[in-house]
DNA sequence: TATTTTAGTAAACATTCGTTCACCTTGTCA
DNA sequence: TGACAAGGTGAACGAATGTTTACTAAAATA
């Protein structure tokens, strides 16, 4: 089992506990004998950036729990290993405020033609002020979707983007619950 | 400062360092003196099932680092929260193996029709094979695009989900370097 | 009011932590 | 062939860890 194995295996650990592991747990882990020998691995990773050690304390770096974001395709592409990448976290790009959001599983086409369909997954941030534009959680005859928020003359108006939905003129105040801050899809 | 407030600390913590504080650590945190307030109050935590404990070690469940998914809208929203929710990592829905995955920010508008835009991310799963349907990235004219691959009497064709582009046949071989797997846009 | 529970301090504990030093084997390279 | 670096064992170290017990003050409860 060479290094880069190794380093593997402790990135299995760390998604799995979501903590990185003690010295004696990579022993077992990675089937050795003395302590001194993990301490000269983990110095190594440290040394390429791939784990941090805060006073005698180690953790995943981005390159560790993230993936390499390629800003660009170019000709010669895959990008070798040793140019600079971006490191980004989905979480954390699409979440801002965890602990006010949650994820909502969308059932309906009425947001198709901004590229929400059925079956996404949706980032709603709790709130209950939205301005124009927003895609907004909001309550309609009980009910609550999503929609568009938009404003005509001052008057709040929830509208579709799909055109065989036709646009919601709320008779009271407008109960919104949320606005969408991101999608999720997978495929 | 309450317990749920210590806990939203301990959260930031984790978010930013990647590891759960440790118990000197959390005492810093919280403004305390003595350990044993510590330990009393992550006890709490353990029998809420907000924090698991391995052999005196520490790790955050899912309901610390992950999402709510709200499976449906439905009157008296917002659920209770005691009701059974699932928790969701977005990182781990949308990448199954973060070894052979990265990322790649959309340019064009090709895929429109299927709800990828310009300034989406997607996650990209290397791979030199794919199947009828899967959304590839591939090599066209010395450049890397994301097209949809078809097939027509067992022939590769690369077609875009945009009205506007024809499809490409290609003359030689097909080169694939990968297939996307999810989609992430913020908004 | 009397009593019990809650939330914290303080000190002592064994255990585990990461670190260091000495030593050994193996493969590499001049 | 000889020197040397790389990669590992093994033991010993102080420091930091989570735990336990005893005690106290405040708050909740009867």
């Amino acid at each position: 089992m060479d290094n880069s194995q190794r380093l593997e295996k402790a990135k299995e650990f760390y998604s799995k506990h979501r903590r990185f592991p003690s010295y004696a747990e990579m022993l077992k882990l990675f089937g050795l004998v003395s302590k001194n020998a993990i301490y000269k691995i983990v110095q190594k990773w440290v040394e390429e950036g791939l784990v941090a050690k805060i006073n005698r304390k180690l953790s995943p770096t981005p390159k560790l729990f993230s993936l390499p974001l390629l800003g660009f395709v170019k000709a010669g592409f895959p990008a070798a290993a040793d140019e600079e990448l971006d490191f980004l976290s989905l979480e954390d790009y699409l979440v801002a405020h965890p602990e006010s959001s949650f994820l909502l599983k969308v059932r309906s086409d009425s947001l198709n033609g901004i590229g929400i369909l059925p079956g996404d997954l949706v980032v709603v941030e709790k709130r209950t002020q939205a301005s124009a534009g927003d895609v907004v959680l909001a309550r309609i005859d009980s009910e609550w979707t999503l929609k568009i928020l938009q404003k005509e003359k001052e008057k709040a108006v929830l509208v579709s983007a799909n055109p065989i939905y036709p646009p919601f003129y709320p008779q009271e105040e407008l109960q919104i619950f949320g606005i969408v801050k991101g999608v999720a899809r997978k495929l």
